[in-house]
DNA sequence: ATTTGATTACGAAATAATTCGTAGAACGGT
DNA sequence: ACCGTTCTACGAATTATTTCGTAATCAAAT
């Protein structure tokens, strides 16, 4: 395994939804995406040619307006974010993680039920 | 509202863990909860400096050793991440988080059914 | 051909976060 | 009172991330 375990910066995780989303895409078009008022076109040419070099994204440079694409997997990349944020923030606990996201306060030692619970009552 | 909204860093996260763990600790404490091999004790030190002049812990300086503290709430603090990672990763949508947490792959339209499909599976 | 506009490349500044070194104060034991 | 240890304070180095300015290149239109 070469070097998949990245773990992309804040901005390169929006760039990313871009890509993930669109498929394939110029820097224009990303950068038209993320309508960012506070940051000019090349900040973001700059962050996608460091992400080519880290090996997130690869491009097409056949034409002059180079057209990316990116290369990690959304799937992988949001279990690795995810499951860095239970070891970070929730002690290893996803059950602990879910309820947070779900709203639920505190955290039980039943907790799948009370998640059910807590589902079922949305219905 | 005064200054409830600073987003802690990874490494501030991490003394908040002990701190809401302990509920009161010394420096020393916390530097040895988290046993990092790879930096020093005033690296915690400084850490929980800033955390104090940042107001995210506050601190008993009557003896030589002080007594550290959070101030931020657990649950305030838990809400605030999942809530931004929801945004940055998620696009907003608390059920694909769930999701992920839960290690099911991809996110159909009626996710709520599906996430209890699975608690139900686990029992 | 020349100009205009959009693009890439890239160095470097600006900002944020972490890490450490060192000085000085406080404490305990002798 | 002195010594060794532990602690705080704090500046500064290091590393990571974001941002921008500028030069060079290319393409299209005049």
């Amino acid at each position: 395994m070469a070097h998949s375990n990245i773990k992309p910066t804040e901005g390169e995780m929006e760039i990313l939804q871009v890509l993930w989303q669109k498929g394939l895409a110029t820097v224009r078009e990303v950068h038209e995406a993320l309508n960012k008022k506070d940051s000019g076109y090349t900040t973001t040419l700059k962050l996608m040619q460091i992400m080519h070099e880290k090996g997130l994204v690869e491009r097409d440079t056949n034409q002059k307006t180079h057209i990316y694409k990116a290369i990690v997997s959304k799937d992988k990349t949001e279990k690795q974010m995810v499951s860095k944020m239970i070891d970070n923030v929730f002690n290893g606990s996803a059950a602990r993680l879910v309820m947070q996201a779900l709203g639920k306060h505190s955290a039980s030692s039943d907790e799948i039920d009370e998640i059910k619970k807590y589902l079922d009552g949305l219905k």
